[in-house]
DNA sequence: TTTTTTAATGAACAATGTTCTAAAAAAAAA
DNA sequence: TTTTTTTTTAGAACATTGTTCATTAAAAAA
């Protein structure tokens, strides 16, 4: 008898409205503003429905979080066309900051609000395995780098962090407005310039 | 009559106390678990007397935020020992490393959270000038690496974007948690051989 | 049909930022 | 000194928030 089958897919699709209504409105309002009574009240359900489907807000928000990653993956995978591992390394650069850019609230969340780290914690999981795996993607690219000889370095893990970093920073500073106000042109394009420098200053050394 | 003088100075020191207490708070708590009702306890006010001084919340932790940026200043003051140009940027970088390391949560508050720029945005403000005087002490060394040839890049607003972007990135990645979470051993320390190489990076050039 | 399991709800709680009206205190005027 | 005016302070209240818990409704199993 199919019946629990059902059911479990009737459970699956419950939650599966939770999160995409929460991204929805996360996307139009934010974080704060996206409340769980909000999500109910779309959803046709009572407010404590929600609960049990996610222990908390955070929960939730780190779901979505995960889901993001997937599609920052699908955005880097693109890089992978080029064939010489420094060109591949800009492109991963060129691509994320392209990512950040197009989706700066998933970015946010992915990277700097609180709440994914904060269920990570409450899990008592000291490993952050979305945020990892993207890392030593990033290690593994450079790592070609420096062995085909393209880049003279040998701390492998620094200069990985630092890259990161760099591209990290380009767009933060923009997604938490503080670009915009100190005069900047245009944020965009100031973004893709830095990053040229920092390009050529990679690939000189 | 000097009465009007002290009700002045009365008024200044309750909303010192206001701003003390909130700071101390929110070093020791975070930003959400500071309430207005924990602030107004500790100075022995009721929460509707703060709002005498302060429009809301934001305005407070603007204001605290704007005290932070006198105490970077402070700090980045110590660069101006070196003579050389490209000797200060590269002090000015390891003292605003060291700035966000041991003030994380100032840090956070001054170049991360919403609070400041959102009360800036309700005051129609467009400019962050603490933003953009910190801004252009980078872009005036920078500028002086540029002028003694010490650096060939033309571009200077992107290359003291690139360069505050790279520092931010840096202490960011660790302020918001995502350092730890990924394995890595000591977060300092990588900041450090992170800033290291891209020091070498920019010489080089 | 009855029993058991599962799902969903509504009311309630404690806490938040903020506002508004009334009271208390202080200063100024008479 | 007494009265009036101004300034400060407080207290209650409002609308929201995340979250919990006892109860009800629904569905499945017996």
């Amino acid at each position: 008898m199919g019946v629990s089958e059902r059911r479990i897919r009737e459970r699956l699709d419950t939650r599966q409205s939770i999160l995409a209504t929460a991204r929805e409105l996360f996307l139009l309002k934010g974080f704060e503003a996206t409340t769980i009574r909000n999500i109910a009240e779309k959803i046709e359900y009572s407010p404590s429905t929600i609960y049990q489907h996610f222990k908390d807000k955070n929960e939730i928000f780190y779901t979505i979080h995960s889901e993001a990653f997937a599609e920052l993956v699908r955005y880097l995978n693109a890089s992978e066309m080029h064939k010489n591992p420094m060109d591949q390394l800009i492109a991963l650069g060129q691509i994320y900051i392209q990512f950040a850019l197009e989706n700066p609230e998933l970015y946010d969340l992915m990277f700097i609000m609180e709440a994914p780290i904060d269920f990570l914690n409450y899990l008592e999981d000291t490993n952050w395995i979305e945020g990892k795996m993207a890392f030593d993607y990033l290690k593994s690219v450079i790592a070609n780098c420096i062995q085909q000889g393209l880049i003279k370095e040998t701390d492998l893990e620094s200069l990985s962090y630092l890259i990161w970093s760099t591209v990290h920073g380009l767009v933060t500073i923009s997604i938490r407005k503080r670009g915009l106000k100190i005069g900047l042109s245009d944020p965009d394009t100031i973004i893709q310039r830095s990053f040229a420098i920092f390009s050529h200053l990679l690939v000189k050394s």
